[in-house]
DNA sequence: CAAGTGTATATTGTTGACAATCTGTAATTT
DNA sequence: AAATTACAGATTGTCAACAATATACACTTG
């Protein structure tokens, strides 16, 4: 990790690792989230505790109730996935296809290192690690468009679909699934990359 | 303490109250919040204040600097557009395929009702009711899905596309499209109905 | 005994005080 | 004069105390 602070603020930090406990399973849907708990556990007050709940809230990890605080969130039921899967395959295409021809070596660069870790993670088998570059990746391409409400339709989205992660027969085929996008991207061919960022999402 | 109802809790008055003043363009896009100022107007202190604004945050209506306090979000880009409305269409015509056959009378009741009030707005040329009635209309339909999951997703879609409603050419055209879904559902016309509701969404 | 009622405890909701940060402006330096 | 720094006011961030609400359990009441 880099010696920098790469999160501004207190309640993003906080928010930060208590998704990676939801993705990682760590924590598990319907388990209660108490703020006092957290409070004590982070050395911070309530406020940003609550504020962290909140955030994690929008991204549909936690669900709240008034008065009765928070609790992990329920996977997506089987009948709704198949549209989350839709919806997001919709999002990231437009995206690959709106920048397609303003990527730049730059872009291209922070790519090719998160598919690296996520070779890495694939060939040590953890699943966790897969899990947050995975997210890694696909943000990264998202946040590379201008339009920075594209992120925030998407990233609920997103998380709907990394809380149940099992398509776990080959891991590997992950990996092999990012490559072919970025090689798509590399040699500038758009109906191609599109095409292997579809078969990536579902 | 301020002397209005208690019906839901203190942000969620304070985030329908502002919601209504955004999609009103009351306030403006880029129009800065600042929590004193509505500390005092609503008579609480500045922590549902606060609270209000992450809400609002979510839903996508105001955007959050840190340090710096919430604006106004501006109007989701016309490339974007097309995205959304494609999004919206993908949610609605869903979970209209999944309720079609469970619909009751008592849900068609209360949607005959929402679309009076449209017609009425219609008539009167009321573009801040009819915006009101329409958003009430749609979040009636996705609310009646099982999965609540499912207007979660749906919100922030919806309103970025009621920050700029500007289909007002025919207004009554509005009460036509809307009437035209109800009609198709009074009918068991399941087919009709979707098509009906595509045409709405635009 | 069943159903309702009251009370103790845990937890979230709200508040006002104080700390940290940002922004514009005036003073200082080169 | 241009750039930099120092300061003052405004605003958001954090905290700890207190209030309101929910929950569990013992208790009454019929």
């Amino acid at each position: 990790m880099p010696a920098f602070e790469i999160y501004r603020t207190l309640p993003e930090q906080i928010a930060a690792r208590l998704q990676q406990e939801v993705l990682s399973s760590k924590l598990k849907p319907g388990d209660p989230l108490r703020e006092m708990d957290l409070s004590e556990r982070f050395g911070v007050s309530r406020g940003p505790i609550r504020e962290a709940f909140r955030q994690l809230t929008q991204q549909g990890l936690l669900v709240l109730e008034p008065n009765k605080g928070v609790r992990v969130a329920q996977n997506p039921s089987v009948e709704v996935r198949p549209l989350v899967v839709q919806l997001r395959r919709k999002i990231e295409t437009f995206v690959l296809d709106s920048i397609f021809d303003r990527i730049t070596a730059a872009d291209l660069a922070v790519w090719d290192e998160i598919l690296a870790d996520i070779k890495a993670a694939c060939e040590s088998n953890d699943v966790d690690a897969l899990t947050e570059h995975d997210l890694r990746f696909h943000r990264a391409i998202i946040q590379s468009h201008d339009d920075k409400d594209l992120f925030t339709l998407w990233q609920p989205i997103m998380m709907r679909m990394l809380m149940h992660y099992h398509r776990l027969d080959d891991i590997m085929e992950s990996y092999r699934e990012h490559k072919r996008i970025l090689d798509a991207i590399h040699n500038g061919q758009k109906e191609e990359a599109i095409q292997a960022l579809e078969n990536n999402i579902q």
